[in-house]
DNA sequence: ATTTATTTTCAAAATATTTTGAAAGTTCAA
DNA sequence: TTGAACTTTCAAAATATTTTGAAAATAAAT
């Protein structure tokens, strides 16, 4: 398989997986080409390769960046800007736990506290369904909480390979 | 806080965190109803209950179940189908997991082995990048692989608690 | 067999999201 | 300064997704 045949399917592919993560397909377009550059694109480079207009780029662009999946690269003597993406997989992968964590999972954490003290009597079936699924959503998020922020700290081989052998 | 708006409000955010992770907002909304509720519903109870139609119920109601996180229920002497939802966060969240391992991770996997191998200068940077890229997310997914058939099989209590602890 | 209750389907309508592109904004060299 | 090179913005257009609701299908009761 040629080369460009096989980035463009990892492109597709990588855009049409992201659209099941609550990510949309140009920004994970941008980041698989960007993760198989060896060097930083710029704008034109992005908008050429992928077929798309200068702000469509420029917007997803920046989104990458607030995800902290992409940098700015000052090549010395150009003008324009550069964009790179980082290659480690597994700090693609924390990078993106720990962003999720904090947009997500920590604001709907706190929502529920709030929502675990409810009027009315315990007895009251209604309620006790209530308060025993907020209740066990909560248990569980911290609990996955837990292990997020080990897995954030932890060092891949040394994590992952325990963590198999545990269970083995 | 009363009973009726906590319950509105776990509705809503449920909602709404769905939409971020690729579960459109009317289906994670029917899930969080059934989730609260302690006996099983009929699509008019979840249609009044949520205000939609009934076609949006009885779909999102399917692609529920095809997920494996609610049931269909016979009440003997009714003639109406009830739904129920598996109330165990644990077994949602594992089923969740075993799902979309099933209909992302897996396909997924299986097109990148297929572009690992690229004709082409070994020495070439962009295919060095390329392939580079490509094997570097493959391990990953296939320890990812393993951890998540682990955590699928374990118990709730015994995996966790053991897992926190080791990292502790 | 016919009626009645209930569920399912799906084309069209409503909504929501994404993309465009041109204008406005910025930066930097001369 | 000025103006060329480049980046950002955002309203409007294009696209995609979700929702509706009425008709068709199915299942149960009479």
């Amino acid at each position: 398989m040629k080369l460009s045949d096989a980035k463009q399917q990892f492109i597709n592919s990588w855009g049409a997986f992201g659209t099941h993560w609550g990510i949309n397909r140009t920004m994970a377009q941008i980041h698989a080409l960007l993760m198989v550059s060896p060097d930083p694109l710029t704008q034109d480079d992005v908008m050429e390769e992928l077929n798309i207009s200068r702000g469509n780029v420029n917007m997803n662009m920046r989104d990458l960046i607030s995800w902290g999946l992409v940098e700015r690269v000052i090549l010395s003597g150009e003008r324009r800007e550069y964009f790179t993406a980082e290659k480690d997989i597994w700090k693609v992968a924390t990078q993106i736990i720990r962003e999720r964590k904090k947009r997500e999972l920590d604001p709907m954490m706190k929502l529920l506290a709030q929502l675990e003290n409810i009027d009315g009597d315990k007895k009251d079936k209604n309620v006790k369904q209530f308060t025993d699924t907020v209740s066990g959503i909560r248990k569980f998020g911290k609990q996955a909480d837990q292990v997020l922020d080990v897995m954030i700290k932890a060092d891949e081989n040394w994590f992952l390979s325990n963590l198999v052998k545990i269970f083995k």
